[in-house]
Parts: structure tokens; sequence; C-alpha cells
DNA sequence: CAGTGGTCTAGACCACGTT
DNA sequence: ACGTGGTCTAGACCACTGC
């Protein structure tokens, strides 16, 4: 364990994550060569003085997001595809505001901004009873001054406080990582097509027989309670969705 | 570590999944029930007569898999939406046979089946050289009669090899992972809206103006090499793609 | 057969939440 | 203060691969 002074707050890193940075710095650096292997998870331990165990969980890290192979018997190997995987993981979807920085200048008009109660639909999404207010906000983000997506999000007030239509107009994800403090966990999304609708006309300057491309979805917490559940509706020329799928959790003998 | 025997073949599975399994099953059974609290991990290992280590690579597992909800010192908390979790989990996709037995009668129709050099933009997806042939295979999926998915899949001939129509007309999946005995791994997936073209027209009966939903993929074996690079088009209005994320890998302080 | 990664242990210390 | 989960160790045995 490891620990750091940032802003007067103690920071624990813990030794293997340090020991994983610095093993995808090497692969980003091509230090390590796609196909080539690793040095062995002895002389790892030997290189940054600890214990086997603490290696492999460093390697845990690496092989769940794709970046390397490893074989029982032959050793551990960087994945051929390991350059692209590190491009991905970089771009992580995090909102759309941290995904363009850099690349476009993004805008985002709010185009309702209001509070009521949760259908039942909703409710069922986002767990929370008939009496829970939620937060229903519809927004346009324009990339460069274009028109990219359509956002319709649900957020009840019994996990997102103190949510303005300024705030809105920025960022959510930044006000509730920063200013609540509170860190997104897992997502659930649904990607459909579909045609477009009166909204998707109006604002993302659509034509009749252009196709959307929706990305439904409910956001939770770390702890668990979801906090939004959203419509997101991009023009189908302005990009897609990019997905990893690296077979976890399917250990073969269960149902 | 256990021992079993499976046609004549010994097949070893770890404690460790063994114990997810089982804690897997509590949860689908609902004798942990979501928001309820797990027993410690000292009260688990007691139960299970193993160590500490052990069943924390268990609870691993089932984080990763979105199952539970770990806090330092607040303890082990099945999530909220478990439950739906488990559902998603067993119908993973896994090529469309799989995905649709004992839902519907699916019926696979072969269009084109052919070998042929790869394109440049093939060779670089399946990381092949110019000079390696390809499958190349056109096939339409209908379940219960109906047009589905049209899938268009490029395989290079070094990874996999005696493919036929027939088998074509079946399983290609199946086919990989029983008679060749490969094991499939990780995949990369955009997914997009697109306008129909004319062999959507033909084949999945679309009319102009109704969209598309494209998969682009490339599918890897364990051991890292690319079998596979396809497009599947799907009629809009027959179900989506649906994701899972699980926050892993973005550990904070790197790039 | 030597070297690799996979699993497992018994015990330790720490950070965090709750009481 | 106590119990929880997070990290780490030193060493062990095993399964698999490749020479």
């Amino acid at each position: 364990m490891i620990k750091l002074k940032v802003e007067k707050k103690v920071v624990t890193i813990s030794q293997y994550k340090e020991i994983a940075n610095t093993l995808k710095e090497r692969i980003r650096n091509g230090d390590y060569r796609p196909g080539q292997h690793l040095p062995s998870q002895k002389k790892l331990g030997n290189e940054f003085n600890t214990s086997r165990v603490t290696i492999q969980k460093a390697l845990d890290e690496l092989s769940n997001a794709n970046l390397i192979l490893r074989r029982q018997g032959s050793g551990t190997k960087v994945a051929p595809n390991s350059q692209s995987t590190l491009d991905i993981l970089s771009s992580q979807y995090e909102g759309t505001t941290k995904l363009f920085e850099g690349r476009g200048k993004v805008s985002t008009k709010v185009l309702k901004f209001q509070i009521r109660l949760p259908s039942s639909h909703e409710q069922k999404r986002l767990a929370i009873s008939d009496s829970t207010p939620v937060y229903d906000v519809l927004r346009l983000r324009n990339v460069d001054e274009e028109p990219y997506e359509l956002d319709h999000s649900v957020m009840p007030l019994s996990v997102i406080q103190n949510l303005t239509e300024t705030i809105a107009s920025k960022s959510i994800y930044d006000f509730i990582e920063t200013t609540l403090g509170l860190k997104v966990g897992s997502s659930i999304r649904k990607i459909t097509a579909d045609i477009p609708q009166k909204n998707d006309i109006e604002y993302l300057k659509c034509d009749h027989g252009e196709p959307i491309l929706q990305v439904s979805q409910t956001v939770h917490l770390s702890d668990g309670r979801a906090f939004e559940y959203s419509q997101t509706r991009h023009r189908y020329d302005k990009g897609g969705i990019i997905v990893i799928n690296n077979t976890l959790s399917t250990n073969g003998l269960d149902a």
C-alpha cells in the first residue's frame, strides 16, 4: 500500500494497481509488444519486489481489460489487438461531455427541465416508489454546432439533489461525481434502431427515412442505487456504439 | 481443486468457482435476496471450510458479474438488480442459434459461400496477410419463419478449417467449439443504425424507410487469434442489443 | 523434466463504517 | 472498539506446455 497526499487528502493506491498501471504503460509504449511474452510472474515478482500473488492480481487487471493472454504452462503474452484496446479504454463512455473533450466543441441546450412523479415503468427501472419525485430533463447536444444527440433523462430526487437547469446545461455526470461526491457504477443498456419521431426531426434535423440509433439505459451508483434512466437518440451518421466483450463469468457448469 | 470424470476426461473445477456458483445459485433461488447482506467473508470461509482469500476470489466472480456490492467496513450486499442481471447472463450472446433455443424455431439459409482473398480492410481487422484465403459467407436467419437477421462473415482459413456450406447452415460457433475444440474469447463490436440496402430489402423484407440495426464485430479465440469479422444486420423491430457495463479497470490515476 | 501459470493456505496489517 | 472488506506475504502443490 502506498500513501500519497493529494490536496490535503491522503490517497492510498494498492501495490497491484500500481504494477498494473506500470505494465499497461509498457504495453502502450511498446516496451512489451503485441504477441511478445511478458516476463514470468516470478521475474515480475523479483522486479517489483513483491509476492507472486500480488503480481497475479495486477495481471488480472490487464486480463480483464483484454490486454494480455495467459496460458498455463506457456506464459503470458501481450494481446495482438492491445493497441486498439488501449485506444478504446482511454475513450471510455462517461457521458458525452468527457467523450468529446478535445475532439470538438460540445454545447448542450436544455429543452425541458421539470420535476414530476414517475410513471410505473420508470418506478420499475429506477426501483423507486410512486411518491418519489424525479427530474425530467430533455437535452440536445451539439458537437461543433451540429446536432449530435437528443437525451431524455429521468433521475430520482432521492438520489440526486439540487440539480439545476444550469448544471444540466453543462455535465450532469461531472456534478454527480465532483459536487455530490458520488461514484458511478454499473449500467445496463439496450441499443436499438428506430424511425425518427417529431422531436428527432425538429432537433436532430433528421429527414424522414433517416434512422435513429437509440440507447436506453439505467445507470447505477457504486452503492447500487439506480440514479438515471435515459433514452439517448443519435443521428445515424454520427458514429456508433463500441462494445468490448471479454467472456467474463461464463464458467461453464451452471445454468 | 475438485476432479471429476466427464466422458473419460478428467475435468478439474477450482474451489472458488464452485463456491461462486453455489452463491450465484443462492441469489437466483432467493436464499440471498436483493439488498440483503451476505454472510461475512469469515463466516463463508467457515461454511465452505476454506481460507478467506478463496472466498474473496469467489466474490470477485460475482462482483464482476454485477451481482453483489462490496463495501469496506460495511459488508457485502446482493445487488438490487441481481435478478435481471441473472436473466441477461443466462442468455449471453453466443451466436444467434443459442440465443433463440427454446424461444422460437431458428432456420438458416446460406445465400453465399465462397473462398477468396481478403480485402485490405479485412486483413487489418483479422490481422492476416494478403495471401491468407478467407471464407466469405452470407446467411439469412429466420426465427419462426420470419426473417430476423442477415449475417455476412469473413473467416480466415488459417484459423477455421473444413468449414462447409452444410455446417454454415447450422451453427458455425458450435462447429468451432465442439468439432474444432477451440475456445471463443473476446470480441469488439460496433453498433450502428443504417438505411436499408438492396440485400436488406430483398432478404429481410424491409421497406425503404425502415432502419437497420447493424453489428460489426471482430471475434477472437481465447489464444488471441481473430477468427471472424462480420456484419450482422437486424430488422429494427426485432429486438436490440443489450450491454452491461461494470466499470472495470478504470483505476483512476493513469491516462 | 524444467518452467510456466493456476490454485490454495494461514496469518497479518490496514482502511473503513458502524456502534 | 469492533467487525467488515482490501491488501499482502511466503510458501506450497498442481496442471499444463514445450523442450
